[in-house]
DNA sequence: CATGAATGAGGATTCATTCAT
DNA sequence: GATGAATGAATCCTCATTCAT
């Protein structure tokens, strides 16, 4: 490997992979806006700024390409959420710890979040999506229920507990979203403390 | 005017209010499973059992039936909500009872449910249904506030506090809709508890 | 024959015929404005205040009102330009003649003449109405043609002649129903004796 | 830039241009031969040997496309009558010339000029099609009165005189067209001087 | 006999995908 | 490899015609 061939594939590797990452930019914002029947391949490719015939040289089809956001989406998530997590930490600081995540991810790719919420459970996710879907939020789950066998969290159907406090997070998010709350650093410690009133034992 | 002709008005009435709902129902269905533009006309048609141009008879266009099922729906849930709500009860009766009249809502009609969620803030909503939906949301949380006017609440953003409980509430829903969790009454007060806890001073 | 079935013949005979005659008056007004594809056969039972399925109780099918209409008007215009037509009168006298009697048919049928100008070979038109139109024409041209034959006018194809005073009499009636000129008795003389300057030998 | 790039520009502008003249030409035909209402889309796709899809590359509707066809057409007319129109000559001489230049039109696009015959104050031509049908029929109308201003014309309203030599012009047109009579240059010039008798003082 | 609600074939238009350049 | 013009299947919608009342 010589400087020469170094150089070209420094140049020329990212130029292909700039490509694909702004197909799967521009799809992101588009389908979070009108979602994905309601989105056309050619606006795709207007707004990544590319011809609509490259979108067929990085994705099979409209369903690959939303299935592979899907999943590098749903996998960063899942990965940002269970790296490093303290295992070991008390039960209200793991609490804490899971919140702020999800709560970083959300802010820092506010409509890759929007667009996973979105797509949640949508019927054109294939197979392979769905199993990245169900391991991740099964790792979430998991994470609630160990928090809660600890006896810290009250004793109701794991499912509800999570349920309720992701329904919250969400609420919470969703709210930001659309401009009726700031989501300063305080808003968002109150909003934590108050689903651990919700569900501490 | 004799019995024969009595009876076909109320044979015949119906028949065509009948028609009219079933294109509705068969609409809200197809919407939820595959949203609005993933649904094609003659499929709502098909489910309905009519002619593809009836539906044309009743409505306009796609978008005005897509319309009139969201306020119809979401004038519904309004009417439920605030009708002959305690207005001097106690701020923690208040509270269950705007929950329970919401899950009840949501419990009888949960595909009514699913698509009010689903389509909230959607961009094919004509201005009458964003006033409609701006009018019952604004009058839910007036109904929050007032319950927080008497300090039974946290002194938190109101909008934070909407969020937090609408988002709880929406998970719970979400859970018992996708098969986690049975939606049990026990269940519901259970949830219902947890939020008031999230959210009382 | 008694008079109570007199009355009744006078006054149901007269309800058919009158709503047949509606019916056509109102197809007759309809495919002059937007033609005959652009004319929706619903539209045609608002206008003549009937049921749409009435229609078809009186004609077999939009193209079979269409034709029907055509060979009504188009008799109706060849039995006043032949009937009692003065056939031994001197040639200037036959041509003026025969112009008043288009102008007179022009001037009290309009929307007749329009449709008539309009429906000019259309594809829709049967083989019977074909018939009658060429044996309209053809009556219409040998009378000039009888002029022409005593040598008072150019010797010229006939056809050529019938173009130029057909054309001519179609654009002065077409300008006096865009508004361009009113068709006052002195501006059709004038222009009838402009026609006759045209081909007179 | 070499020859090769050189050749494609010159091959692919032609083919570009030559695909949207085909669908031009295929919708004149068969807007003359059926009307606009009465051609469906994909007829003129068919005929224009192109994909249906194709032609909304080119038009934005079947409207525009008429609007278009109807613009252009009447523009090439206008033009080939006012272009270099030999302001000084003698009346007579300006009317032979008119007569002349319109019959020129009318013999090589005898289609194009039925087409406009046909179109004239069609209901969905838009505001600049009618705009320029103003101008170009005034136009028109302006060389006549000029004629007639020199007293070389009979002393009548200049709207009944153009009604007679177009409506004329355009008799013995469809007469050729129908195929009741050739259109040889004597026809032409015998015509021409029927009709300035029609007029002449 | 009259009606007009119901229908489905057909029309205008869009869009996922291909392919020649 | 990248493009975007071309395509036709699929979509929304209209309308001639039928038929139960």
């Amino acid at each position: 490997m010589n400087i020469h061939s170094h150089v070209a594939t420094q140049t020329a590797q990212p130029a292909r992979e700039d490509k694909r990452q702004a197909i799967l930019d521009a799809a992101l914002e588009l389908f979070v806006e009108r979602g994905y029947h309601g989105t056309a391949v050619p606006e795709v490719a207007v707004r990544a700024r590319v011809g609509a015939g490259t979108i067929y040289r990085y994705f099979a089809s409209k369903e690959a390409l939303v299935n592979q956001l899907y999943r590098e989406r749903k996998q960063e998530l899942g990965t940002r959420l269970l790296e490093g997590f303290p295992a070991r930490a008390p039960a209200r600081d793991q609490f804490g710890e899971l919140w702020r995540r999800m709560m970083a991810f959300a802010r820092e790719n506010p409509r890759a979040w929007a667009f996973l919420e979105l797509h949640h459970h949508a019927d054109y996710l294939d197979e392979q999506s769905r199993a990245i879907e169900r391991q991740i939020d099964q790792g979430a789950e998991a994470l609630l229920r160990s928090v809660q066998a600890r006896g810290e969290v009250k004793n109701l159907e794991p499912s509800l507990l999570v349920g309720i406090v992701l329904g919250a997070f969400v609420g919470v998010v969703r709210a930001a979203w659309e401009g009726r709350i700031p989501l300063s650093d305080d808003q968002v410690a109150a909003a934590e403390a108050c689903c651990w009133e919700a569900i501490r034992a």
